[in-house]
DNA sequence: CGCGCTTTTGATTTTTGTCAACTAGGGTGG
DNA sequence: CCACCCTAGTTGACAAAAATCAAAAGCGCG
């Protein structure tokens, strides 16, 4: 257990070693990278109950993570991870890292929508299906993030993720808050994402 | 080592067991998975050097790969590798799951670019990148895959990407023939592209 | 040598980015 | 406690880019 960071701390910095990996017992969690022309590109958003194994437990940090709103974690640290390895406990950590190639590969994707409103739809089902496999209401969405980071996150421009947002809720799909989002059609919102066939 | 694959025939498919990890000795192999439309969508390509693996050597494919010429690989086995595993000659095949890992997340940066013309030099500078990295020469990109196989892993229609070669080319950055495409001012390439800064 | 497929090119429509103005909300200091 | 300010977000108008629809051109193969 690492004392809690505020909104704006860093959890670790691309290029530092990686020290071991964090499990987020509340708040949210962004990781992103900087591209050479100086912007700032949001790789990924973590929720509680997640788990962050960036560089895969090995090497040096690609990303860098911070924390979006006060964050509580649990840190395991390399040398942990590897004597459980050993004792054969490194199952769960294993299927762990497969959810979250998983939900790379589904946002991977996503992100090849050609629409904004099927990326911001398929966003919107694929945190379901996390907030769900938590055991959490999946049709309320909390969005510490600003609109900025899940513009970068769906790869489009702000203004656009904000008249997609008006749009959906205009049609009733979502009801939109600052820092949270409400799935109110989930059949409709899922017939307009194009998601992967399990 | 496997008997040789033809254009078109399949390593495996989605949903299958995972047997092993591949490793291609010449070829081309894609990776795709198929959304709920129907719509095949290419997230990968490997190339002779580069190593399948899919699942993380656990669980279920969760793509299929397919031979896009005639291909040539070995197959490692889950067991084999297990027993490498507890040996401890495992790093070599950790760093080699980092770097895919890697390669896979300044993909889905790049997909992010919001015009074609970035998102298709990145490729270029990406396939190029790894062909430095297994010693051959950056400036030619062997391409059997098809335009609409390519358009696909861009994330843009066919004819997108046809017009973005075609106006590059006429730019004098590339020089592109049906199966390959030369970078010759790679620079300006570069320029283009929003690479990651590391 | 033609046939079918893939690719390229053209014309048009739709979407998104861009620039700019306006609004709302949170925090600060009077 | 309220007014103000500053930042984040929304909305509008326009320009640019990409999707779409359609047709022509290459190219491999029988």
């Amino acid at each position: 257990m690492v004392s809690p960071l505020h909104a704006g701390e860093y959890l670790y910095r691309a290029g530092t070693q990686v020290q071991g990996q964090y499990h987020i017992r509340s708040g949210m969690v962004k990781t992103f990278v900087i591209t050479t022309t100086g912007e700032e590109c949001v790789t990924g958003f973590y929720i509680a109950g997640e788990m962050l194994n960036s560089g895969r437990c090995s090497g040096v940090h690609r990303e860098s993570a911070v924390a979006l709103e006060t964050v509580s974690l649990c840190r395991l640290d390399a040398q942990a991870i590897e004597r459980l390895g050993s004792q054969g406990l490194s199952v769960a950590m294993l299927e762990n890292q497969a959810q979250q190639a998983s939900y790379e590969m589904m946002h991977q994707v996503n992100l090849r929508q050609t629409s904004a409103e099927k990326r911001f739809a398929g966003y919107c089902m694929q945190y379901g299906l996390r907030r769900v496999q938590l055991g959490l209401d999946e049709a309320v969405l909390p969005t510490p993030m600003s609109r900025t980071d899940l513009a970068s996150y769906l790869g489009m421009k702000l203004e656009s993720l904000s008249r997609v947002i008006s749009r959906l809720q205009s049609r009733g799909l979502i009801a939109a808050r600052r820092d949270q989002i409400t799935v109110l059609q989930a059949a409709e919102l899922a017939e307009l994402a194009n998601h992967l066939r399990y």
